[in-house]
RNA sequence: GGCGACAUGGCCAAGUGGUAAGGCAUCGGAUUGCAAAUCCGUCAUUCCCCGGUUCGAAUCCGGGUGUCGCCUCCA
């Protein structure tokens, strides 16, 4: 089925070619590696892997590249406060980094290129844009990019560059004077003291890429001059998105990505996040904090369309410097979907009955249809999970139900979830053996109408984060 | 100042001309030894406000209010 993606470039819906024809090259803006990403940058790495997924699923054959910045102001700051050499520091939150996709259940792109394993491609690309005349190099050894040569410039952001220009007159501190034009950007940074041991020393002196040029660079040396789609998030847009188009296609004279397609902000509280405002969250502090598993996080940033601010809701006790969370409404709401779709699924599994009728596999056929439309529309996964409950609901409704018809309906719920990868409940090593006993005991005091004994172990159960449920045949248990 | 996005029930959120999906929460019921969990049902005559277009608008147009964003390195 062909996917219709919101193209920034255009600002509507657009259609991608066909599945089939030739695949489909992915570039995604990655990390800068200074610290733990923050929740809204996963909103960010979890719409990326959506839109690799649906494709995927869509019958598209993908090719995803993500870039890891290790290499700019921050990182060089942040490896010198830590005492570590630029590589180690980065490696160091690089690691986290994956270990967090996991946790998030994202696909690792095909390839995660390092800026600092690309200087090479940086430095050529360079060369051809002072071949062509649209780099030159200032006193300093620092190599621009002229936007007066480029006359698209501005073509994604719809801005226009004369008004740039008198925008930034009044705002660009003194020390830019190296730059021909204010609106011109950083290629190339030559050496300066607060560098310490990070450079390189290339044709173009001794220096370290601009931050706009690792891009550029590693998505045609690792797809193709002119790739399909390029993603990020919105704030991306302009500068950054705007100035890969310009060393790129200034460069080759190829439209450099056919479509752009950026995601929202997400936002917390119904605020930007901010130190300030004590709602700037990691993952990992979301998981101290509300108890969040990457699974929970992970469905809660579906619920909204990429497109769209999606609000974290969370609810505060105090004020001022006492203010803090003491609510996360959207993980808990996450929660209890989650819950509420795993004992669905269990319940497929062990509801054995008489077989049902066609119209029962034609009615989950047509949600299973309902949720690839809405997904092959321009990535409507809110719509999709729609459809999914109401798939939940009407299964339900079933007065009874075969094996078959389960096993039917739970390979519905893998197929869709090849998309949402939040359907496939997280892998538990079973009880242990105190509270195997616990639970076998329980369920010999009920036999037996000890009912006190009986609440007394159920206690002792939940208070080890297991919560019972009496059954007609066998009883079951979860975690809570 | 320039440019732009958005405003749907307690919270989150689909829907962009044909009469308000879905999730969480609430409430009622079923089930249960009682619970929990689960299941069923209930839950917006109305989509920020005012005016207009139309047979018909949450959806289009104009004005207002509010929130958020971009205007050189923040997903």
């Amino acid at each position: 089925m062909t996917l219709t993606l919101t193209n920034t470039l255009s600002r509507a819906k657009e259609s991608l070619p066909a599945p089939g024809e030739r695949p489909i090259q992915l570039y995604t803006c990655g990390p800068t590696v200074y610290n733990h990403v923050h929740i809204g940058n996963w909103r960010a790495f979890v719409f990326y892997d959506v839109l690799r997924r649906s494709l995927e699923w869509l019958g598209y054959e993908v090719r995803h590249v993500m870039n890891l910045t290790d290499v700019d102001d921050k990182t060089i700051r942040g490896s010198r406060e830590a005492g570590q050499s630029l590589r180690e520091f980065t490696d160091r939150y690089t690691q986290f980094f994956l270990e967090d996709l996991d946790e998030l259940r994202i696909l690792h792109p095909h390839a995660m290129p390092r800026a600092t394993d690309a200087i090479d491609s940086m430095v050529a690309l360079v060369k051809r844009l002072e071949a062509k005349g649209l780099a030159y190099q200032s006193d300093d050894g620092s190599y621009y990019f002229k936007i007066s040569g480029f006359e698209n410039y501005g073509q994604l952001a719809h801005l226009d560059v004369d008004t740039l220009r008198a925008g930034a007159g009044g705002r660009v501190a003194a020390d830019e004077y190296e730059k021909d034009d204010v609106t011109d950007f950083a290629l190339w940074k030559a050496w300066s003291e607060e560098d310490g041991d990070v450079f390189w020393e290339t044709e173009l002196g001794k220096g370290r890429p601009g931050w706009h040029l690792e891009c550029s660079a590693l998505a045609m040396e690792h797809l193709s001059e002119s790739i399909d789609i390029h993603a990020g998030g919105i704030d991306l847009v302009f500068p950054h998105h705007e100035n890969e188009i310009a060393q790129a296609e200034a460069a080759t004279g190829k439209v450099f990505s056919k479509f752009w397609v950026h995601n929202e902000h997400l936002m917390v509280g119904g605020k930007k996040m901010s130190k300030s405002l004590k709602n700037f969250f990691t993952f990992r502090e979301l998981q101290e904090v509300a108890g969040a598993t990457g699974r929970e996080v992970r469905y809660a940033l579906l619920t909204g369309h990429y497109s769209k601010k999606l609000n974290l809701q969370v609810t505060y006790e105090g004020e001022g410097e006492e203010r803090r969370p003491v609510l996360f409404d959207s993980i808990e709401a996450a929660r209890s979907a989650i819950h509420r779709l795993d004992e669905f699924r269990r319940g497929l599994t062990i509801r054995g009955g008489g077989p049902v009728g066609d119209g029962a596999r034609a009615l989950v056929e047509g949600y299973q249809a309902a949720i690839r439309a809405a997904i092959a529309d321009d990535l409507n996964v809110p719509a999709a999970l729609g459809k999914l409950f109401e798939l939940v609901t009407d299964v339900n409704k079933l007065p009874d139900f075969d094996e078959e018809f389960g096993r039917f309906v739970v390979s519905v719920l893998d197929d869709v979830d090849q998309v949402l990868g939040v359907l496939k409940p997280e892998a538990d090593a079973g009880l242990t053996p105190e509270d195997q006993a616990l639970f076998t005991a329980w369920g010999a005091a009920r036999e037996a109408k000890d009912w006190a004994g009986a609440d007394t172990i159920r206690a002792q159960l939940k208070e080890h984060g297991i919560q019972v449920q009496a059954r007609k045949g066998e009883s079951t248990w979860s975690r809570i």
